[in-house]
Formats: structure tokens, sequence, C-alpha cells
DNA sequence: GAGATGATTAGCT
DNA sequence: GCTAATCATCTCC
């Protein structure tokens, strides 16, 4: 049931990207699980996205986790508070990578509500990347860490969206990027409640 | 070594 | 809808 290796060394990370919905993640920190299925991602395509750190070839000691061989995650901290969760694919030498936007929890609710300091369940508990991250317990502690292994880890339970239910929006913000600007990098399913804002 | 910045979110208007 | 909060990382001097 676990996603194999392969899955995630493919060099088309936005089929990656359209194939990860519905797909389970689940986490296992501190010895306590939690998890859901993908309901938002976002492909990040290397050195050609503008949006991505590693556009134009650009290699920091941050980004070198990118650019490593794919199934493993990529954890960085943004606007100071926001712990964002990312799949790096592909192969060694192109930093592809997939941010985790929004799942639908189903394992381990009470305590993604701890560690989100909420009261009751509510939509918002894994809407956006942040609070994805958050509810689940990653952090920059599980960077790098083997998406095969006994941590972090996603699943096939044979849940699949037709492309109805699936839209696919092109980027914001990258109108002069020629012909890239036109590619669907961000996948999310329609009229899920757990999708952050434009969710139709 | 200092300054700019950002793939966000929450809360107020 | 819009704006403030907030800090690790990158870039330039």
């Amino acid at each position: 049931m676990k996603l194999p290796l392969e899955f995630y060394t493919h060099n088309d990370v936005l089929s990656i990207t359209r194939n990860l919905l519905g797909k389970y993640l689940f986490t296992k920190i501190d010895g306590i699980l939690t998890g859901g299925y993908i309901v938002e991602a976002e492909a990040y395509n290397g050195i050609i996205d503008k949006a991505s750190h590693s556009y134009g070839g650009r290699q920091t000691p941050r980004t070198q986790t990118m650019y490593m061989q794919g199934g493993v995650s990529y954890v960085y901290l943004c606007y100071g508070i926001h712990e964002m969760f990312n799949i790096v694919t592909s192969t060694e030498g192109e930093p592809h990578a997939i941010l985790i936007r929004a799942i639908v929890p189903t394992e381990g609710i009470p305590e993604m509500l701890l560690r989100r300091n909420m009261p009751v369940l509510k939509n918002n508990i894994t809407m956006g990347p942040g609070s994805v991250a958050q509810a689940l317990g990653i952090s920059r502690k599980t960077n790098t860490v083997d998406l095969t292994g006994d941590v972090i880890w996603l699943e096939d339970h044979g849940l699949t969206f037709t492309n109805d239910q699936i839209k696919a929006v092109p980027r914001v913000g990258v109108a002069y990027a020629a012909e890239d600007a036109l590619l669907p990098y961000r996948f999310f399913v329609k009229d899920c409640k757990y999708v952050s804002k434009p969710n139709k």
C-alpha cells in the first residue's frame, strides 16, 4: 500500500502532482500517528519556475534538498512562523518538488486539534500548507526524511478523483514567463471544504 | 555582517 | 477584502 520509490522518481512532476490527489499522507511523530488524504497540491518545476527556490538553477544550502533524488521530504520555514511540507520528486540534480497545500484529516484528529490549539474540529484545521504541516507535526526536524520510511510516508488506498472533480489552474504572477505561465501547476479537488479559498 | 524578503495566516473592517 | 505579524535564509557590501 505504501507508495514505492518509483512513484517519486519520474520526471513528470505535473503528473505526479495530479496523481497525489486522493493519496493518503501519514506521519508518525513522537510515536503518534496522524494523517489524511491529499486534496490540494502544487508543483514546483525546478529551475523554470519563478516561484521556486531553485529558479534559474540557484543552489544554496537550504535548497540542496530539492536537488536530491525523489522520495524525500523538503520542509522549510516561510514568513518566520509557517513550516511547509514538500515532496521532492524526479532524479538527483533536478530540483522538482510538490507543495502539499491541503489534506482531509482521517487519522489522529484529536492530536491535530491539540497541535493546532483548536477546541473543536473545524474545516480550517488542515487548510493551507502551514496548517497541514502543523497539524501533522511536521517541522524542520523532519526535513530530508525518506518517504518510504516510518516517519512520513504516503499510501494508496484506491481513492481516485475524476477529471471533473479535479481542477487545475495556472499559477498567478508569472505572466511574463512565456509558455510556462499557461501550465496548470496547482491541482485541487473541487468543492472540498478543506481546500483553501478558491475551491471551485 | 547588515538589510531585504517571502510558496502565509489570522483577524479586523 | 486588506493588512500586520515575524524570522530564517539569501544577497550584497
